[in-house]
DNA sequence: CGTGAAATTGACTAAGTTCAATGGCGGTGG
DNA sequence: CCACCGCCATTGAACTTAGTCAATTTCACG
């Protein structure tokens, strides 16, 4: 993607406010594992992201990751941290290769401020992050890591044909070892069995769903 | 308070806004430990707290309360639910008495929903939950019992004067043993000192702050 | 004083992580 | 064709953090 009119989130700008944007942005290519910003650096960019997974997470004193969201395009990214002028909250890297547009976020406040389409996208923009955030503390705090497998299967059973054990375990900030753990006890209990190809079958919806609801 | 205009968030609309915001809104009162609403309510209803402390808490299947946030006026509550028809994702409970304004949100959607100074408003409510979501996920689930303590001697020291140790505890969510396992560790190293009317001195800031940063 | 709430302390428990050892399986190169 | 290598999964045991439970002490305040 290179051109600002071809992101969703500004399709249906005036083709002048295109101009403006493009004037304080530009767009930037990440490959896997790059770094768009660091937990702790100084907000000033807003990013959209245009091609790419890209994961947010914080880093605890011991260096482990806490997961927080993956986002795929189109989305807003690092809003919170430039409206409110604190540093950016979490880590963002890229998962796969990827792209994001960069705005100067000092511009953007003194020309498009008022603009009231970008202010409908702003206000999608965090109330989705509001969602994300409260379901990452109903997640963690809430939730034991029996429940969080539980979940994650009901929901997500089709991700373990694709994605390793360590990966899941990474998303579910849990440790392979206690996934590895749980996976035995839900298949001796006959809950789940899992084929060859890492196909997980759900054998006891039921019980399954109770173990999160 | 009894009147719209009143507060801080609708006193420069227009008079017809404000009779037409009338129509579809109405003030209720509160004692202490009112309910305002529950995590999984249905949604409908956008309130803004105009008097009182309103504490917002999740409960886990234990039926131990995880403290989210308190709020004091003026802010809108409940915006998340309403924008996305989603269950309220925490409960609301006044600790003092108070008042909200409810406000019917199918109706504020079709008049108001553009009013172009509601949406600032709007977006600073989002702004600030982001924030304290993040703030929750990072005390929570980054810091210790001991880090958590830590800061909230190193940020809120005064507060010891007032609080008991068991609402601060609940405050921190740990327990209130935690708390004071954690208070006399603190006064043995000689990292704190704490007088007889519970004034929290800190003797030793720099290592006091190196817990938590 | 006396009484009831709050704080403290110790012993135990629960949940999950860490560390280490082992086992399995697929791809590769001879 | 098969032996080897490396990665991932599995399993057990010890450890860590904080919560739970119960007993005791302290304290504020009438």
């Amino acid at each position: 993607m290179d051109k600002i009119k071809e992101i969703p989130l500004f399709s249906n700008m005036s083709e002048d406010s295109i101009k403006a944007l493009e004037k304080i942005s530009y767009f930037k290519s990440y490959d896997a594992d790059g770094i768009v910003f660091y937990e702790g650096d100084d907000p000033g960019t807003l990013y959209v992201l245009t091609e790419g997974v890209l994961r947010l997470y914080k880093t605890d004193p011991k260096g482990n990751e806490l997961y927080i969201h993956q986002f795929v395009p189109t989305g807003l990214i690092g809003e919170l941290a430039c409206f409110e002028n604190i540093k950016y909250p979490a880590t963002a890297r890229f998962i796969t290769k990827g792209q994001v547009l960069k705005i100067d976020f000092q511009k953007l406040q003194e020309d498009f401020f008022k603009h009231p389409d970008i202010s409908m996208e702003i206000i999608k923009s965090l109330t989705k992050k509001v969602k994300i955030l409260s379901n990452v503390i109903h997640k963690e705090m809430i939730l034991t890591s029996e429940a969080k497998v539980a979940k994650f299967i009901v929901e997500n059973s089709e991700l373990f044909e694709t994605l390793k054990n360590t990966q899941i375990a990474s998303i579910l900030n849990i440790t392979p070892e206690t996934l590895s753990r749980i996976l035995t006890k839900f298949k001796k209990a006959a809950i789940i069995s899992i084929d060859k190809h890492h196909h997980v079958n759900i054998l006891d919806d039921i019980t399954l769903s109770s173990l999160f609801e």
